[in-house]
DNA sequence: GGATATTTCTGCACCGGGTGTAGTTTTATA
DNA sequence: TATAAAACTACACCCGGTGCAGAAATATCC
């Protein structure tokens, strides 16, 4: 009768929508009340309303209820380096980048000090497996990013996928440097000014190399090299 | 009677060692006939004449039955930055330790292709589960090298964290891709040179930094820079 | 509007990795 | 030789994940 057909996605998909969300929320409810490890995904199942079977059929595995939101991130980095200007080199492009995402306290920088972003943050920091897989994305990043490099600068493959893992893991390390201060009680906005400069030199060193590292090993202070980070 | 206290290890201790290697004897044969995932620590235990509580006491997790033997590499970067002698970079003391390695095939870089060795490489790398847990180590050697950095030559914190990841992925990608040759068919007799071309490519481009990573993006060819790799 | 085909959901049994426990065998000690 | 300590075993169990067959819900066609 008078169903109208606009474009709109039909009531099986908003329905499917509709339980992935339920799944989802519940899971991260009761993950963040007790923790990761101390909830049974038939925990979550029940509390969703929904079969053990129906959850495995929208997250595939558990950990994929906490970290799904963040797969898209896998990809991001590459796409800022093929989407920089022509003549812009792919390192200054993500420098750009990050700083850019630490002013908007993106919490992918780990510089966002909203209490569910921080319970979040910790409990994935906290649990072996979430982490874990945490590392997946990130070497999935670095294959992106390799892939674009390959692309858009002329490098060879070796060098792309140096350069890539480098960069992926300047961007991995300030962000747990940031989470982890957040964490342990300070403030984002307080953190701000320190975080943009240890990111400033993070990928200054990244820049220029690691050439003068101090070679120094005996006592006794060190000749020169006054700027320390 | 005539039992002697010399400082050996006794009938207790001697038997242990021996369980433990049958056990992890059984389970590397069955994995590298039948594949990683299509064995299961049951069948470990049987062809070990072991119960499965038993082997659990001796190897932690099914992945550990294989990868015990790579623990010690954990330590090896920072180990040898720790021994560096004073006044070299420990950059080039990590590079050389490297090439040192190809030099004797050391199965770690990659680069050795007795039979045995290479399909315990390929099996590792198929199996998800024990390439994740192989980025656990890594994880850990990037913690004891940023420990060592820190330590020996007078980097700040985050400037340990930094370089001694990007140290220890250098190191990485290069034992991965001389791995992946081996693994396509190449002979490591063949392969050294380029090996160990590529590793100092890697090392220099990590010491002199990505600054001059070619910017160029629209098609057409780049304008100079000849020398690739 | 109803019949039918398709998709989704469900319960259930099952697998494999891993652990707690209580009791038995083996080695060490005296 | 008796006894204490350590190692091993069988068994039951938890949890994440899958295969399967049938029930319920949605879409489609007349």
């Amino acid at each position: 009768m008078w169903t109208v057909d606009d474009g709109r996605p039909g009531l099986r998909e908003r329905k499917k929508q509709r339980t992935r969300a339920a799944i989802s929320d519940a899971a991260i409810t009761l993950f963040l009340e007790h923790g990761f490890g101390k909830v049974s995904v038939a925990q979550v199942a029940d509390a969703a309303e929904v079969s053990k079977r129906t959850l495995f059929a929208y997250f595939p595995t558990k950990e994929d209820l906490v970290l799904h939101r963040l797969a898209d991130h896998e990809t991001e980095l590459a796409r800022v380096v093929r989407a920089r200007e022509p003549g812009a080199g792919p390192l200054a492009a993500v420098r750009d980048h990050v700083l850019a995402r630490l002013r908007e306290r993106d919490p992918i920088t780990g510089l966002n000090d909203r209490p569910d972003v921080l319970r979040l943050t910790r409990m994935i920091l906290d649990s072996p497996s979430l982490a874990s897989r945490m590392q997946g994305f990130k070497a999935g990043a670095e294959r992106a990013l390799a892939q674009a490099l390959r692309e858009t600068a002329d490098t060879p493959d070796l060098t792309s996928r140096l350069a890539a893992a480098q960069i992926v893991t300047v961007q991995w390390i300030l962000a747990h440097d940031n989470a982890r201060r957040l964490a342990d009680g300070e403030a984002a906005d307080a953190r701000y000014a320190g975080a943009v400069a240890d990111a400033e030199h993070a990928f200054t060193l990244l820049g220029n190399g690691l050439r003068d590292l101090t070679p120094k090993r005996t006592p006794g202070r060190s000749p020169k090299r006054s700027q320390k980070r």
